[in-house]
DNA sequence: CTTGATAATCTCAACGTTGAAATAAAAGCA
DNA sequence: TGCTTTTATTTCAACGTTGAGATTATCAAG
């Protein structure tokens, strides 16, 4: 024991006083070293796309869907369904989004095909240059949390969280 | 290449999607593998613990207020300052948690230290059953999230995630 | 066709958070 | 003491999401 690598994360001291607060089920708290630090990285990693996303003109869930378009490929256009199922929020987050996304001219919507139900999101000229641009910071951003570590660790860590959200049903 | 742990998540998914439409980048995408998954598991923690939350009519951020005190320990008191430190939330929402929670009976405001300006906030009787209930939900239900994961591969990845804190300051 | 069920999107009130400004008390300093 | 700065909490309007219900269109029988 160096001492080198003894540091202990905000988690840590964590369940250290569950430890000495509720001795009697220390045993259960296993699942909290990985779920807790999951989501306090997590909370990292939001601001870091709000931060990149304000710089842009635009707000987080708004970026969430120019990049679910772009990545979709050409004709840069899915039905709203589609970003619902992408984006895990709920249908009136979508609607809302498209609203604000259509009056600030990122995407406009399509009604032209078959089922008249269904309204297909397009990116427009205007909606492709800001995640063109916004994604190159986005990744910069992102290369910058993970400055630090080692990139066999990320890999490592990615994998080990890949096999979680596997045996969650987080397939496609 | 037996081909069974071939299956691939939706972030396998996704970053095939940009390799394909952004060939240009796609040594950037790297760090998307690790902090994509956090997002998403985390979005999933997120419902189990409003879920859990729900169950004993508290809200998600009420049920963190409740954790925070109860593993303070004695005498389960803490400055609303303290709250606001360890929840990562921003000062209006702490007092307004506190609001909600003090007209629910599960904690009280107390004014009777030196310094005037503080408020402490204490667990009430109520809401020390509450959570003490909760709390067993709460460690059933993330241990039922990872029940499909090998152990000591969730020791792995928490490990990995811990050193990826550290390296962002997130120390206590 | 007509009816009933299913599907896709939109509407809207309620909710919790944000973020900046306001309030009030304590600390530092002349 | 008087004055300024700092600290702790509260206030409040704006914001985005939720979640249930409404709307409109398609599909499957009969």
């Amino acid at each position: 024991m160096t001492g080198v690598a003894e540091m202990g994360d905000v988690v840590d001291a964590i369940v250290g006083q569950w430890a000495k607060e509720r001795p009697d089920v220390v045993e259960d708290f296993w699942p909290v070293e990985l779920l807790a630090r999951v989501q306090r990285l997590a909370r990292v990693v939001d601001k870091s796309v709000k931060t990149t996303a304000a710089a842009h003109g635009i707000e987080h869930g708004e970026f969430d869907v120019l990049t679910i378009l772009q990545r979709s490929g050409p004709p840069y256009m899915l039905p709203a369904g589609a970003l619902l199922k992408a984006s895990m929020v709920t249908s009136g987050a979508i609607t809302n989004r498209i609203d604000r996304m259509e009056a600030k001219g990122l995407v406009e919507r399509v009604r032209e095909g078959a089922d008249r139900r269904t309204v297909k999101i397009r990116l427009t000229e205007h909606g492709h240059e800001v995640i063109r641009v916004a994604l190159a910071d986005h990744l910069a951003a992102y290369a910058e949390l993970l400055a630090g570590v080692d990139r066999r660790l990320v890999e490592q860590t990615a994998e080990g969280l890949r096999q979680v959200l596997e045996s969650l049903g987080d397939t496609a």
